[in-house]
DNA sequence: GTTGCGCGTAAAGATCTTGTGATCAGGTTG
DNA sequence: CAACCTGATCACAAGATCTTTACGCGCAAC
């Protein structure tokens, strides 16, 4: 199910540069001559990018990290327009274009239908398909941060989107850049998420059933908001669907209440019964 | 400066869709047996579209809301290219696609670069075109399309949707997960449901012979719904058939018999029975 | 009135969810 | 290259929830 082969990695840089502004791509396609010039232009992009022969799993293409998927319909053979709708339904953060031969109206309809954002009939010009993926990747950049944000304070708590943090009394929770994102996500949203709907806008691409990813960072949020801010709860659990944000303060009777023993409690019923 | 002129509305339907579920597209072109075909596409979609015949102002634009703009750089005239940056990096927000005559690979890769999210060829297929502009747009909606659910209010009680919960007087029913999905169901439709409808539409898959789940989570519903709302009685049972949503104020007399002791009771029956 | 079946009710056991700590792999920094 | 940080995954326990089962009552048909 995974002959994934890759056959070279020509813009493996070694620059430092941040990987998330550049465009990380993979073509599927088999065309030796379109490849050449294709290869050309990406590495004169800097791009970093991969060819493949064959179709990759869901998974190793998500190992893979990437921007924009490049295919050509005649590699994926008669399972391809399954093989595209799983591939653009599970990997909602990456582009997806198809570059292939001559088709039909209804052929590309369909393409379009299934997810894919853009429909490049070869032969092209790699100049133009180059300029359409990085179209496609442009508006998926956008779609998920839509630019920049303004500080937000919830109860003790500051979330900056500018500084990728948040603080409390000026003072930074220390977030990682995961953990910066679900609160982020969790903080501008009254309502309850779900896990699923947390995982798929942070991490890009669907949740694999049974992942409990959400919980472990939620957990260290909690954590981490409850060293912050003590006297505050942020991040409440609705049991079998998923998590809420709400600064809510506890108070100090509340919590003597719960500090009351068992025994306390029955000798204080009796006493009411009485 | 501000030349707009809007032909037709035509796509303003009565409706009471969610407006942001729906493409809000303008098309600017002069071509009559383009906008004709065009027009039947979008009103069979049931979109809201608006047809230029000239160049909005960028304000005006924005002030239009849209979530897409199609273009016929042949309207724009010489100064089409500075339109189309500023129109691209100002609302970036909104889908830009070039539907345009024949053209070079320079013009495609310079409007491409520029900002526009799509280069369509004239003549080209309304179908086609209308699926690129959806593939544009689909990112973005994403973003925003939460598909927030209004909340709902039956007699005392109130539903719910992005809490997954159901309140009475500003009180949680404490309802869980399923306890909710049932009563959202049934609180969507106001006929008679079967057991096996709900099973599956809560569920997810058939429901097995003689299973009483539904029964059981009808009861604790019940149960709920009575303690936080006693004077109403919000799910009907229908004999051999299923259950029913309808809230109903049960009058005080019949609260005063059910607030009989079961020794008063008894003693009732034999008086009666005298 | 009687009978059969569907329904309300309750409780116990099974199952599923979540919180938590620990571990492992991969990448980065110095 | 080694230390370190981050993120992914696992195992376990505690709770919450769901399913199953049993019993008795009410409804409808005869």
């Amino acid at each position: 199910m995974s002959p994934e082969r890759s056959e070279a990695v020509p813009g493996a840089t070694t620059t430092g540069q941040r990987a998330g502004n550049r465009l990380r791509l993979a073509v599927l396609d088999r065309d030796p001559g379109f490849m050449q010039v294709l290869s050309n232009r990406l590495d004169a992009l800097g791009c970093e990018y991969r060819s493949l022969s064959a179709p990759a799993t869901v998974d190793a293409l998500v190992a893979m990290r990437l921007n924009a998927l490049m295919v050509d319909l005649a590699v994926l053979g008669p399972g391809g327009w399954e093989y595209l709708e799983r591939v653009c339904s599970r990997l909602s953060g990456m582009a997806v274009i198809v570059c292939t031969g001559p088709s039909s109206v209804a052929q590309r309809v369909r393409g379009l239908r299934l997810g894919a954002d853009a429909w490049v009939t070869k032969p092209c010009h790699a100049e133009e398909l180059i300029c359409v993926v990085e179209a496609a990747v442009r508006r998926h950049r956008r779609a998920e941060m839509p630019a920049l944000e303004a500080a937000a304070a919830f109860g003790e708590i500051t979330v900056r989107p500018d500084l990728y943090q948040a603080y409390a009394n000026e003072i930074s929770l220390e977030l990682t850049a995961r953990e910066f994102e679900i609160l982020h996500l969790l903080s501008g949203s009254d309502r309850v998420l779900r896990r699923e709907e947390i995982y798929e806008r942070v991490w890009g691409y669907a949740m694999a059933h049974g992942d409990r990813s959400v919980d472990v960072f939620v957990r260290k949020l909690r954590q981490k908001l409850r060293a912050a801010s003590p006297e505050w709860s942020y991040i409440h659990t609705h049991f079998g669907v998923g998590y809420r944000f709400a600064p809510e303060r506890e108070d100090a009777v509340e919590r003597e209440l719960d500090l009351v023993t068992d025994a306390e409690a029955a000798e204080l019923d009796t006493a009411f019964a009485r």
